[in-house]
DNA sequence: TGACAAATTAAACAATGTTCAATATATTTT
DNA sequence: AAAATATATTGAACATTGTTTAATTTGTCA
């Protein structure tokens, strides 16, 4: 049996999250089991409850984990870029890597991220995001208002997500598929030639 | 007892499909189980291992049903559209008012569309819709080959599904959220006004 | 050293997907 | 019409899931 206290929870709750990621790392479509943690953690079903809530938590936990790194990396690529087209692409281009390097983590993340349960720190991330993605829109367009710029913003997020979700779906099905960043610079490079241009009056509600 | 012949194999599909819809209308979060389904169908957990090889498959094959609705509705919508652009706008329309009016149905949908079970006809339906996307940005810009035509297609449906997924999610947990067909209205139109005029080719990707 | 407290486990529960022998019912044969 | 056969349907069983909790082990402190 572990020792007790050979692990603190700060700890325990690092060792799960690196369990979940080692079991999806390992085969995409696997399905993440509190016992095949717990093993791969060294310690049994229990003492994951004392950690977490539910599995529902330990993946909401994961997913923060791994939506917070994006976050980061992508303000780390972005604090010197001057031209906010370019700002966005490396934007997607750290969301879509994730759905080429790391399948298994980005489906876990897609899933959470549209998952009904509610995690107010994930939650919170995602917002984040969206503030990134409208401050570059902001710069590009400075005559915009802030609900354009915010509807905007949500409309091009939700391509790239899409993107993604192609992308990797195609890929697991083994069909032909195309290279997702370049399906997203097509698409940011169209969308923002006519978003700069454009009255973004869409035209009139169909019938 | 149900008496036996009193369904046909047919029959006994469709009262499952129906009942597994009724499920997901009653609920969007419901859990959609063997049992449940059975029961909605008067009838108990093995007979639908007679007519379904498993879970999965019935979920495809609601999902195929789903989806060959949706192709029917586009069809017909756009048959007689003389716009490319509205065309578009309308198939984009049909697929996002399944989020609106139907969570349950579309998150049944978008999470079988990406699962990574196959299901050949319902992976052709997919395909075929791809080609509808098509062929009304071929009328739009007759002058792209094939290649482009077909990547712009991928971009611009990821694009759709994508805000689908934000719409859905944002509404199940209750948080702010915008009209969907809003959204792609704007995506789409700023996107294509795009797609005409400009060069497609994507800036140099990136470092 | 012994008693208390806390960490960890092992076993149990209900609900899941799935299978299959038993049973009820329709059809065919005599 | 009665018996024999075939098959539709069930109900019980199995393994596996998430989750809870009583038991047990282990560290700590009087």
């Amino acid at each position: 049996m572990a020792r007790r206290s050979d692990h603190s929870r700060e700890q325990l709750r690092d060792l799960a999250i690196e369990s979940v990621l080692a079991i999806v790392d390992a085969d995409p479509k696997a399905k993440v089991s509190a016992r095949a943690v717990a093993l791969g953690m060294g310690y049994t079903v229990g003492t994951l409850y004392l950690v977490f809530e539910n599995l529902d938590d330990l993946i909401a936990q994961v997913n923060t984990e791994l939506l917070g790194r994006l976050y980061s990396d992508m303000q780390f690529n972005i604090k010197d870029e001057v031209d906010p087209q370019t700002a966005l692409l490396v934007i997607a281009k750290s969301y879509l890597s994730l759905a080429e390097h790391y399948p298994g983590r980005w489906q876990l993340l897609s899933q959470g991220v549209d998952s009904n349960t509610q995690h107010k720190p994930l939650d919170n991330l995602v917002e984040e995001i969206f503030v990134l993605v409208e401050s570059q829109l902001l710069r590009i367009a400075p005559l915009r208002n802030a609900k354009e710029v915010s509807i905007a913003a949500r409309a091009l997020w939700g391509a790239v997500h899409g993107i993604g979700v192609i992308y990797t779906t195609s890929r697991l099905k083994r069909h032909t598929h195309y290279d997702a960043q370049f399906l997203a610079r097509t698409l940011i490079h169209t969308y923002l030639s006519g978003f700069v241009f454009d009255t973004m009056q869409p035209v009139a509600p169909i019938k």
